[in-house]
DNA sequence: ATGGTTGCTGTGCAA
């Protein structure tokens, strides 16, 4: 089962380049982040000629996540425990079932954080920590997990190729990566680094300043796996070329395969 | 080089 993460920067706009990659890579889960649009504006029909059925958790204007899933959805459910009073719509949760039993997938587009020193910091320091006691539960049940979308999180300073332009970032202070870590030692596996510990392996490039010419670039999308789910994992990829199509988002999917079910 | 670009919305905000 191959499961992908992408942050499409409006799924409206990016309706033709997240097909033609659909067709290309042939994902059976794909967890999308950033839609920037309501549910009933979501471009579901063509998803589902595409042959995926869709779950939606939309919003206005910004944030917004949606899964993708060839399987049907045993269950859907929308929005981080934890905080009643939170309204922006960055977490959705599946199971699917594939023929050696079931797989439980969230999708997160976890808060930005910028600028330090505003609301939007403790935001995201408090989705962190939802989020943590949120898969601490779903670890007990021992099945096959991914948590997968836009961490807004640089683990490591290998994870940028200007790692020294982000230290005093939301996405890199030590704050953030030490909440990264916690969610690491509840004994989930990053998919990526399960596989290889090669520096320069990017998921976004900014628009601004020809990031992408230069390839200034920081890994900011992740799969965490839970012990069921890395014992199963098979290969890992970045589809880093995507950034280069026309109109492209300033993410790229980020993919993994699992040896469970299609 | 404290800029630069994109998307949705509303003529600013978020990223």
């Amino acid at each position: 089962m191959r499961i992908a993460t992408w942050n499409v920067n409006s799924v409206r706009l990016r309706l033709d380049n997240t097909l033609a990659w659909l067709k290309e890579r042939q994902p059976d889960i794909v967890c999308l982040q950033e839609i920037k649009c309501q549910d009933e504006q979501f471009p579901r029909e063509a998803f589902e000629a595409a042959g995926y059925n869709v779950a939606v958790h939309g919003q206005k204007g910004f944030n917004g996540v949606a899964v993708l899933s060839r399987l049907p959805f045993d269950e859907v459910t929308t929005g981080l425990p934890g905080d009643d009073e939170d309204v922006q719509s960055r977490f959705i949760e599946v199971v699917v079932s594939a023929p050696e039993g079931a797989v439980r997938v969230c999708g997160i587009y976890l808060p930005n954080g910028n600028p330090v020193g505003t609301e939007k910091y403790p935001y995201k320091l408090g989705w962190m920590a939802r989020l943590k006691d949120h898969v601490a539960a779903r670890l007990t049940l021992e099945e096959p997990l991914v948590v997968c979308g836009d961490y807004n999180v640089i683990p490591e300073a290998e994870d940028a190729a200007n790692p020294q332009a982000w230290v005093n970032d939301a996405l890199f202070l030590p704050q953030t990566r030490a909440a990264f870590r916690e969610l690491l030692n509840l004994g989930l596996t990053n998919a990526l680094r399960a596989s290889t510990d090669e520096a320069g392996l990017y998921s976004f490039w900014d628009y601004q300043a020809g990031a992408w010419q230069r390839n200034n670039g920081i890994l900011i999308d992740h799969l965490l796996l839970s012990p069921q789910a890395a014992d199963r994992l098979k290969a890992v990829g970045i589809d880093k070329h995507v950034r280069g199509w026309e109109k492209p988002s300033d993410h790229v999917p980020v993919w993994a395969d699992l040896a469970v079910g299609v």
